[in-house]
DNA sequence: CGCCTGACGTTGC
DNA sequence: AGCAACGCCAGGC
């Protein structure tokens, strides 16, 4: 048991908040954390999601509606595959209607 | 303990 | 409008 939450479990908390059907940003997220300028360190934190199965990190895509994390996956087809699987339609490693499966965590929590 | 890396984003040219 | 460099922050070695 981690008493203290680092970085990591609130990225976790916040990817977790994502419905099916809807992708979130790195830059999204990041910010509701408070550390916008710190996108980053979201996709590092999805890096060791890796171990938390309830963690939909393909859901998570950058601010083009890239599958920049992708390869970091399973296979590099899984990201798309599971997105796909939800409905929403990737083409080319991107997020078609992007800002229309987008899901900010600031914005739809009501912040 | 210090340097490097890392699934991004923004601004400048 | 496209390309390049820099900035952020924390984990890993």
């Amino acid at each position: 048991m981690a008493p203290e939450p680092g970085f990591f479990d609130l990225v976790y908390e916040v990817v977790k908040l994502i419905p099916p059907g809807r992708v979130s940003s790195y830059g999204a997220i990041a910010h509701y954390l408070g550390s916008k300028g710190s996108a980053r360190m979201v996709g590092w934190a999805m890096n060791a999601a890796h171990n938390r199965p309830e963690v939909p990190a393909h859901r998570v895509v950058n601010r083009q509606g890239l599958l920049t994390g992708r390869h970091h996956f399973a296979t590099p087809d899984t990201m798309a595959e599971k997105l796909r699987a939800e409905g929403i339609v990737v083409k080319d490693n991107q997020v078609q209607n992007f800002e229309q499966v987008f899901w900010d965590p600031g914005k739809e929590l009501d912040l």
